[in-house]
RNA sequence: GGCGAGUUGGCGGAGUGGUUACGCAGCGGAUUGCAAAUCCGCGUACAGGAGUUCGAUUCUCCUACUCGCCUCCA
């Protein structure tokens, strides 16, 4: 069987993943808060855990691992959208949470086994806050249950920070009916005009880390094999949830994955710098979502990825490619052991890309068809842009769009057929000026649009 | 200030203690009326300094720079 290694956060190495049972492998990552539409940076790790996602089932067998990926839809942010819009707090999430589903499917995500929301776990998070104070792991106080950071001796070992350091470094304003600084809190109080739950300590709502713990717990049980976000999470977040989780007495993960960040113009996406749009802002101008997938899977996932204009279109253009030559071609099963070598190396996506330009160089077309599958690209037979694209391109085949081109086509051809080819060339040159790029294949001429093209500029050719 | 990651050819981006990554662009060639598409060939890079070693881009230390987390964010 295949040897998968991963890099674990908790040990800071790479190591061979070892499944508590290979009879079903359970990960965990962590979803979105669903206010508004994902963001490119949001789109990452749905990408590398959806890959590491189909590589397990390859390895392990379809049925055989589940993948639990939450909505989180409960939170200020949302309860702030919520009061400014004047809409409800439910057809926000609601609305939201669709729109997540139908722009992940669109960049080729599987959806996962479980997608659980924090609202429909708040018993179990109440139980499990309960326990913790049991413990004398958490306390109440003002109404608000804290969890004692000071009662988890490895507290900060995850990211690799020491409690003392960071309160020295802390930027952060101390609640006052916190007992540490670095307490953080479970459950907090909720006004008559925020969503709120009955508790044992009031009408409240949960904080933003148990929500997880209670998630993993209840649809993954005590142990399970992977954890997996951002590496923006690592800190507090997931030390947060190790903490509660332990102190619970659960084992929790063992092996913790964290993608880096994604950039633009070198700067990590954010909202404080103004410098984020969405993926549904890149599918409306007409990036297919294979494009998105491609090029975020052209960086390895553990290394900052800029986003680029340059990027976009190599990998439209590789695609196409790629697309061109496995276009009615039949995949080998399995997919070609070299795939899954690199695969399986931490998800070493461009490697893969690299053994499929040699696939092919090489003209192993089926070989290389399997290993698009494998990334979860779709075949070419069912990729409506590119079949566009191609037919297009077909002197015999031409779109309504295309239509108009139509009788230039024909002139074009005319004057090539009469060997005048100082004005063919000059027809020509008006052509391509308006975005088509002009071939000739065995059927005729061929017409195919760059992206500069645009039909109303066909207007142009008068 | 504390902690962490990184610095590879024109660009992107893997990898390795000793032999050409790969892609894009570029150059040369085949083919083509000219092109496009396709195919063939060409590039000898690893921030700077010190150390370990027979040998380091790959290990160690230092310096510089970049980025991230510590605040909403994947």
């Amino acid at each position: 069987m295949t040897t998968i290694r991963l890099h674990n956060t908790k040990t800071r190495r790479k190591e061979d993943f070892v499944p508590i049972n290979p009879d079903n492998v359970r990960m965990y990552v962590c979803g979105p808060t669903v206010y508004d539409r994902a963001h490119l940076g949001n789109a990452r790790p749905v990408i590398v855990f959806d890959v590491l996602y189909r590589l397990l089932r390859h390895v392990y067998g379809a049925d055989h691992v589940t993948y639990v990926r939450n909505f989180t839809d409960v939170d200020d942010k949302i309860n702030a959208r919520a009061a400014e819009s004047g809409r409800s707090i439910g057809d926000i999430t609601a609305e939201t949470t669709q729109w997540f589903l139908d722009d992940m499917a669109a960049i080729g995500a599987l959806e996962p086994d479980a997608m659980p929301r924090a609202t429909q776990y708040i018993g179990q998070m109440i139980t499990m806050i309960e326990d913790l104070i049991a413990k004398d792991h958490a306390y109440e106080k003002e109404g608000h249950v804290l969890f004692r950071v000071r009662s988890y001796a490895q507290y900060g070992a995850l990211s690799g920070r020491s409690v003392d350091d960071m309160i020295a470094g802390a930027r952060v304003e101390v609640a006052p009916f916190k007992e540490d600084p670095m307490d953080f809190v479970l459950w907090k109080p909720s006004s008559d005009d925020l969503p709120g739950w009955p508790s044992p300590w009031g009408r409240g709502r949960p904080g933003w880390h148990i929500e997880c713990s209670a998630m993993a717990h209840d649809l993954l049980g005590t142990h399970f094999d992977i954890h997996g976000g951002g590496n923006d999470l690592m800190f507090p977040h997931h030390e947060n949830e190790i903490a509660q989780s332990r102190c619970a007495g659960h084992e929790f993960a063992n092996v913790w994955m964290h993608n880096e960040m994604l950039q633009v113009e070198g700067k990590k996406m954010s909202k404080s710098l103004g410098n984020f749009f969405t993926v549904r802002d890149l599918l409306d101008q007409g990036v297919p979502g294979e494009v998105i997938r491609f090029v975020m899977l052209s960086t390895h996932y553990r290394k900052p990825m800029d986003w680029t204009e340059r990027k976009r279109e190599e990998a439209a253009m590789t695609l196409k490619t790629w697309f061109r030559s496995t276009d009615g071609i039949k995949p080998v099963s399995p997919p070609p052991p070299q795939i899954i070598d690199a695969l399986s190396n931490d998800i070493n996506s461009h490697l893969v890309f690299s053994k499929l330009h040699e696939l092919h160089s090489n003209g192993d077309y089926t070989a290389l068809k399997a290993g698009l599958r494998l990334l979860g690209f779709p075949d070419a037979e069912k990729l409506d842009w590119f079949r566009g694209d191609q037919e297009m391109a077909s002197f015999d085949n031409l779109t309504k769009e295309s239509g108009a081109l139509f009788p230039y086509l024909v002139e074009w051809q005319r004057l090539r057929n009469s060997r005048n080819y100082v004005e063919a060339d000059a027809l020509k040159a008006r052509i391509e000026a308006i975005g088509i790029k002009l071939s000739i294949g065995p059927a005729g001429p061929n017409a195919e649009p760059t992206e500069a093209f645009d039909p109303a500029k066909l207007e142009l050719l008068k």
